[in-house]
DNA sequence: GTAAATGCAAACTCTTTGCATACTA
DNA sequence: TAGTATGCAAAGAGTTTGCATTTAC
């Protein structure tokens, strides 16, 4: 999506293209992973600050808009991505922490089978998988 | 693990066989996808209550026993099972809410594959697939 | 008797909401 | 200028913690 093209989306949706917006997706875009606290930090480097409640009402619009998508890789907050950077799934490991991202391709099985069997869609970019990396078995 | 067993294992490790302790398992068994709050509740209809604290503090200890275990099932608060019945991943439908249990067998070949290309270790009782289910889509 | 567990209240994290003010279109 | 968006403060879930009291062994 261009930056002129998701302007026209939020105003022929009646939405209003605002400073406060266009910093939070700034920040989705350059932070990876990242939290609604953590972009708030981050745009609270620039001149102006964010609210963290316009943070919040900000990522549910942007998700709404399909622009951004989130993700939970732990017990505390989710975490916002890119829509458009988001083709890849996230392996957990509970023991050291460490986040990997794989390809889609690499789950496509199951998602065949998930979709041949019991005609259920799965939703790949929203897919965490908890387990134990190589390096902690 | 038979009733008498879960008490020595716990006393071998310096922990106490409290009423509490065997309220909150009951509940759990009894209760499928039970939250922290709900066990609460549940326990409350006995003439004996158990405190919220108390609920968290002995999941922690039975999971780290390893005879429950706990997945997220959407935004909320963790849902507990009896580890000797968690063998099932969970489905998760993101527009009507639906809840499946499935075989761990449908999702074998992605297991197989993290663990062959990756050597990842995937912790299937933990997992919650989401997505659109046959009726939503 | 002694250490562990509980209950209670307070604190803490994450998120949502109501409302007066500011700003976009 | 009409109505949307923001900031602020308060409230609300879910969870953790400190500490005095109670209980298991």
């Amino acid at each position: 999506m261009t930056e002129t093209s998701w302007h026209e989306e939020l105003r022929a949706r009646g939405y209003r293209v605002t400073p406060q917006r266009q910093l939070v997706l700034e920040a989705v875009k350059e932070l990876e992973h990242a939290t609604p606290e953590a972009i708030c930090s981050r745009v609270r480097q620039t001149a102006r600050g964010v609210n963290i409640s316009t943070v919040y009402r900000t990522l549910e619009l942007l998700e709404e808009l399909g622009m951004v998508t989130h993700t939970h890789l732990g017990h505390g907050a989710p975490t916002y991505h890119l829509a458009t950077e988001a083709d890849h799934v996230h392996l957990v490991c509970r023991d050291c922490g460490e986040i990997q991202e794989i390809s889609p391709e690499m789950v496509q099985s199951m998602v065949t089978t998930l979709d041949r069997e019991l005609g259920f869609e799965t939703d790949v970019h929203h897919l965490t998988v908890f387990g134990r990396c190589s390096r902690c078995k």
